[in-house]
RNA sequence: CGCGGGGUGGAGCAGUCUGGAAGCUCGUCGGGCUCAUAACCCGAAGGUCAUAGGUUCAAAUCCUGUCCCCGCUACCA
């Protein structure tokens, strides 16, 4: 019979820098489904990969003196050996600047204009000319541009549309007779009431304020727009083509069961990536899942902060099967989940040491100790207390798989591991029942005391053969050291499978050992403080090429001293400030200038508190004309510098200074 | 009044759709046990389920108001 087939993939992860770990927590719940499906017996093909055009790219390897391909080869690199280290088990792995793809994507582009789908057009909007870039209505900061502040003029570009209203209410029927398409379903309210119900508007789906992407072949001033080009993806690694010679590979794949990506690019999966499908008549995706995030405890993770977690930084601390373990185990469903040290030392204790790794360990000691290693069903029950032991015992672990799979049928998988490892602390309670200490005391109970040894051998083959999917180097291990062929699925409702008379390992690893949280935390706050020097000073290294330590913005025009001269800068100390009510980025401060007080409100709340504010000396720009922010008068400008991800730094003098200094 | 999600013992989360004795993991305290990685097993303390009202025999759950937190708001992937 032939097998069913299972197509996942995950987003593919942009290459404008080195991925952390809130990045990676899709490819390994991507990988475990994956697993898991192939153990249930489906032919799954798996793809994951990177997305490697766009603006961004361009300028970031512009800054680092290299061409945009040669970045983006570093960048992919480093991805694919984090998939590696985390032992993910994709078919493929795509690349958005492989030649296949690039060329399906110029045909599919190229397909959709001359059906009409895609028109030229003209891409009206806000600009603003010093940051080079098109704003929206809705995203202005009071009038102005939300990066600089400044005016923004109306302007025009010509560009190529693409016609998403035609297609809307073909997408609306399907979602809402495909309850399952949107997942979680509160993502499908949200994508509805925002965009579709309103009206879907066109989207412009080309670019030419930058080179670095699919050129458009018959308007090689156009590229493609990232998002048509990065999605695309899905058909063109299982091999679609345009024109109708698809592969057999495509025929047999496509539609994809399942998109596992993150929740904030559900828009662009659920509204466009469908349209362009139904554009090009192919079929859609079974199921998108917006998964939530996995976000840092003591706030959000930031490469200035110095405290941004990787992947490759957590498997040193703890090894792989841990660090899978625990994104998995915390990500709950709907709500994002944190990760802090003290948390994932915590799993590691309790789940991983204490209930498995110890089972484990205290199971091959026993074995070892009383029958030398050897494990023999002798059948025993000597009481009815001990029949009622052994009976749960089996019916826990030969239950374990249904329900775990019951789990993973709603992509559950933190629940699913919880399935698994009830099986572990069965058998620790099992253990506690049968005292097999004691029965070791007695000659005449020896038979029972070897029953009770190879039910917990038994158990704990099964638990493993189900969390291989999960933690595949440790199932390994424990089959190993249990000298047990890891179970297929279809046996796992049997129990007594473990040959009588097997031997177990006569030196039993320790699976998992138990950490200090203390020590954790200072090793990581070692590593984080080396990490932050090691940026300063290797400005010259190889790492700092991805890591944006330099920032190269746009020369403007020279002035003249006299330009210069008209600026007046002097130190002000802020003797109070507070947030702008209904604004987001706006702080409103008093600031002390020589013997006044002036009103300035600067939008930088995202990188200050109103209390920190306060006290500090400021370099501010005393003669601007006042102005009107969200109501309220601004009479200065306090001055920052900022970096390529938008995050400020107020000036400040570098030795104690009077309010009122000039600085000139 | 742009849309949506959330606020549950010290910590992290379930439970809310389909009202019916407040649950899980960790931590704390007490007990048991000693095969094992100070582990394992049992028990206890600890919550007016953000807040104010309403519906109901009964509300964490349904309805309304309020206060906080967080996403999204299209052309920067």
């Amino acid at each position: 019979m032939e097998k069913q087939k299972y197509y996942i993939t995950t987003a593919i992860a942009y290459t404008s820098g080195k991925p952390h770990i809130g990045n990676n927590y899709e490819i390994v719940l991507a990988d475990s489904i994956a697993r898991y499906k192939r153990a249930q017996g489906y032919d799954v093909f798996f793809m994951t990969g990177t997305d490697e055009h766009g603006q961004k790219i361009e300028l970031k390897a512009e800054a680092a003196g290299i061409t945009p391909k040669q970045f983006v080869d570093d960048v992919a690199k480093v991805i694919q050996d984090l998939c590696d280290m985390l032992h993910i088990s994709y078919d493929k792995f795509i690349r958005t600047t492989d030649d296949y793809h690039e060329k399906q994507v110029q045909k599919i582009f190229k397909k959709l204009y001359n059906q009409g789908d895609i028109y030229k057009g003209a891409y009206e909007g806000l600009y603003c000319t010093p940051c080079e870039s098109f704003w929206t209505e809705s995203q202005l900061v009071d009038g102005k541009c939300p990066d600089c502040g400044r005016e923004v003029i109306p302007a025009k570009e010509e560009a190529y549309f693409f016609k998403m209203s035609k297609y809307a209410d073909r997408l609306i029927e399907h979602i809402n007779t495909h309850p399952e398409f949107i997942q979680p379903v509160s993502r499908k309210n949200e994508m509805m009431n925002n965009f579709l119900l309103p009206g879907l508007q066109d989207l412009c789906v080309s670019r030419t304020s930058f080179k670095w992407g699919i050129p458009v072949d018959f308007d090689d001033r156009h590229v493609v727009y990232v998002w048509l080009d990065a999605l695309t993806n899905y058909i063109t690694g299982i091999g679609y083509d345009a024109d109708g010679n698809s592969t057999e590979q495509y025929k047999k794949m496509w539609p994809a069961e399942l998109h596992l990506i993150g929740k904030d690019i559900i828009r662009f999966h659920t509204i466009y990536w469908p349209i362009f499908l139904m554009a090009l008549g192919e079929e859609l995706p079974k199921q998108v899942f917006g998964h939530p995030w996995l976000l840092q405890g003591d706030g959000k993770m930031s490469k200035s902060k110095g405290n941004v977690i990787y992947a490759d930084d957590l498997v040193d601390f703890f090894g792989v099967d841990a660090v899978r373990y625990f994104v998995l185990h915390e990500m709950p469903f709907e709500n994002d989940g944190t990760i802090t040290w003290d948390l994932l030392v915590e799993r590691l204790n309790s789940d991983l040491a204490n209930t498995l790794g110890n089972l484990v360990n205290r199971t091959i000691s026993m074995s070892n100790k009383y029958f030398s290693g050897v494990v023999e069903n002798k059948g025993v029950a000597l009481t009815d207390a001990d029949a009622t032991f052994d009976a749960e015992l089996k019916s826990v672990a030969t239950g374990a798989l249904k329900k775990v799979s019951a789990k993973m049928e709603e992509l559950r998988v933190a629940d699913a591991l919880s399935e698994i490892f009830a099986i572990f602390k069965r058998c620790n309670k099992y253990i506690d029942e049968t005292e097999p200490w004691v029965l070791a005391k007695d000659e005449a109970k020896a038979d029972r005391l070897a029953t009770v040894l190879y039910n917990l051998v038994e158990g704990i083959v099964i638990g493993a053969s189900i969390l291989e999917p999960f933690m595949p180097e440790t199932a390994a291990k424990i089959s190993v050291q249990l000298n047990a062929k890891l179970r297929t699925f279809e046996e796992l409702e049997s129990f007594g499978l473990y040959p009588s008379g097997q031997k177990v390992t006569e030196t039993p690893e320790i699976l998992f050992a138990r950490l200090d949280a203390k020590e954790v935390i200072e090793k990581a706050e070692n590593m984080f403080a080396a990490r932050k020097e090691a940026e300063h000073a290797g400005e010259d290294s190889e790492e700092t090429k991805t890591d944006a330590s330099v920032i190269d913005i746009e020369a403007k025009e020279e002035i003249s001293y006299d330009d210069f001269s008209k600026l007046q800068f002097q130190v002000g100390e802020i003797i109070s400030c507070e947030a702008v009510p209904k604004s987001k980025k706006l702080l409103c401060s008093q600031v002390r200038v020589g013997s006044q007080v002036k009103q300035i409100v600067s939008g930088i709340k995202a990188n200050y508190s109103p209390e920190e504010m306060v006290g500090k000396k400021v370099m501010v720009l005393v003669n601007l004309k006042p102005a009107t922010l969200a109501g309220v008068t601004s009479e200065g400008m306090l001055l920052c510098a900022e970096d390529a991800e938008g995050n400020l730094a107020l000036m400040t003098p570098e030795k104690e200074m009077p309010a009122g200094a000039e600085i000139c």
